[in-house]
Parts: structure tokens; C-alpha cells; sequence
DNA sequence: TGACTCATGTCAGGATTCTGACATAGCCTC
DNA sequence: GAGGCTATGTCAGAATCCTGACATGAGTCA
């Protein structure tokens, strides 16, 4: 059924299409990730640990756009897993530094190659250049929304 | 840090932007719909219906981004707050259309205007030839990623 | 030192979404 | 008309994520 009504039209709103984007996006890295008994959030999580050894829970929580208690159970699930570890004490404050054990350094790579082919074929038919916009335009986006939150 | 080899690079992964850039929106829109009582996927369904009226439960589905089993308890709930109503008896086929009340179209006015302006501060530093570009890279993006979902 | 503020880790409860499953209606082919 | 295929609406259970709350440690300031 194609009735266009009236008010704000969703097929040209660059908001509704940025969700339509990201949740394909998602729907793809679940797709190759599942076979591999990884979820998005798993492999997000991993891979950011990968990258910035000795993360704290919170910081990781941001990263990956969760909260920190849900990061927190996650992390607990990684560890039981023997994915990652914690010290059982904080050498300094309460922040308790996770690190990727060899296991767990396994279990991304094969995660990491998928989303990697994932993200060539989402980024198939555009040219360097318009990677580069692209990149630059949702950085301003981003920006925007997040200077406007909080003016008092 | 320095370790990029083989892993993806978070900070220039447009995969990772476009998550970032999805999720300060969510949250953008979370905050100016949360004082009028209304969350995001309630306004995406009812903006939907606005569009479309008589628009079915998994078509609704598939516009907003959530599985047809979401969405029935979400119209399950809109019917019981007036918002919206459902025939009893499917006029064809299975398929229930449903339809806005004036209860609903009111109530998404105010919502309306809210995501507006959280669309408006997001594009503020674009200009129209950006949007143009954004407009059309996301739709590249969101076609490569289904077109290679099915090879069959 | 003591009070205040902020960030962190964690537990508990609730809300939202998803997966699995079933019955049924329309469409197509034979 | 019979059979297969797809799509739909719906119920039930499980997984995931979030909000609320508490205690603790670091930093700031008088």
C-alpha cells in the first residue's frame, strides 16, 4: 500500500534513514556472527578490549553504548568463559582493568574477519571520497546532538 | 593506541560511526519524548500510521525496525490507551488494518514536533548539499548490506 | 581533617525485545 | 479441488537491556 500522507515523511528523513542503516548493519554482523556463537554486543565489546587494553567496565559500557550494569553482566558472562580477565582487586580505586586472554584474542579474530567482510560490502559502490564525507558528515551529526543535550 | 593490524579501527570504522551516530540520536529523541510520556518506538508507530493509514501489524513491524511479535504487544497497548483501533474481524485475508485515533493524532502532534527538532539540531552545521550526500551514501550503504544478505 | 561531589562496581527488579511455535488465510501449481 | 508455499496474527518463554539503589574510593575545597 503506497497512500503518502501528510505531515513529516519518513522516506526522506535523514534520522529514519540513519536507523534503517544501523539496523541493517546490525541484522548483517548477526547474521555472520551467530554461526560463530557470537552476539553484536560480545564481539563489540572484544573488540574495543583489543584495541584499548585495560578498560574499566564503565569505560567500556560507553564504548559499546550500553550501560554499566548491563556491560557489567556481559563482562561477567566473558570472564566465567575465560574470554577475559579481572583483577580480583583494584590496584588503584574501585576500577578493575579487563584485559583479553589468548582465548579470548582467538575467539575475535575469526569474529573480526566476518564483521570486517560485513562492513567492505556495506561500504561496496561508494568511492574514498565519499567515505570521507560520510565519515565527516556523521561526525558532525553526533556532535550536534550531543553539545545540544545539556546548553544550561 | 597503536596495535591496529588486524583488528578493525574503531575510531575510523564507518560501522562504528554510524552505531554512534544512531545511538546519540535514540538517546536525543528518548530525552525530549520522555516528558510527554511516549517512547521512541511508540512515536516511530504512530508517525508510521500518521503516513499510512491502515497499515497491517507486520508491515508496521518491518517500518519501525522490530519483529512482528513486538509490534502486536506495542498495538496491543495503543489500543487499550485509545490511541489507536484495530477492526475485530479481519476484512481480508488474516490482515488487520489499523488506524489512528484523534486521541493518537494529537497525541503524536506534540511528539512530532519534539523529533523535529532534535532532526533540526542534528542537521544544524549541514548544508543542503551534505544532507543530499548523506541522503544518498546511507541509501547506498543500506542497499549493499540487504542486496548481499540473500546470494541464494 | 571533614564535608561535598563525582565516578565506579554491583545487586535487584522491571521493561522491552527476541526466538520458538501454532493455526489460519491467500496465492500458485498441478 | 488438492497440495505446497508464503505471510500473517498471536501466545508463551527466554534473553537482553535499562532504571533504581547502595556502598565505596578519588578528588576538591574550606
Amino acid at each position: 500500500m503506497s497512500q503518502d500522507g501528510a505531515g513529516v515523511d519518513l522516506e526522506k528523513s535523514l534520522g529514519y534513514l540513519l536507523k534503517e542503516a544501523s539496523s541493517a548493519l546490525r541484522a548483517a554482523m548477526e547474521e555472520v556472527l551467530r554461526p560463530l556463537g557470537m552476539s553484536v554486543t560480545r564481539y563489540a565489546c572484544l573488540e574495543l578490549l583489543a584495541q584499548r587494553p585495560g578498560l574499566s567496565n564503565s569505560e567500556l559500557a560507553r564504548g559499546v553504548f550500553v550501560t554499566r550494569q548491563s556491560m557489567n553482566v556481559l563482562l561477567q558472562a566473558l570472564e566465567r568463559e575465560g574470554l577475559v580477565v579481572r583483577p580480583t582487586a583494584a590496584p588503584v580505586g574501585k576500577v578493575l582493568p579487563t584485559r583479553l586472554t589468548g582465548h579470548g584474542r582467538r575467539s575475535l579474530a575469526t569474529a573480526s574477519a566476518a564483521v570486517r567482510s560485513v562492513e567492505v560490502r556495506m561500504l561496496a559502490g561508494l568511492t574514498g571520497a565519499e567515505q570521507e564525507n560520510a565519515y565527516r558528515i556523521l561526525r558532525s551529526m553526533v556532535r550536534s546532538l550531543r553539545d545540544g543535550a545539556a546548553p544550561a
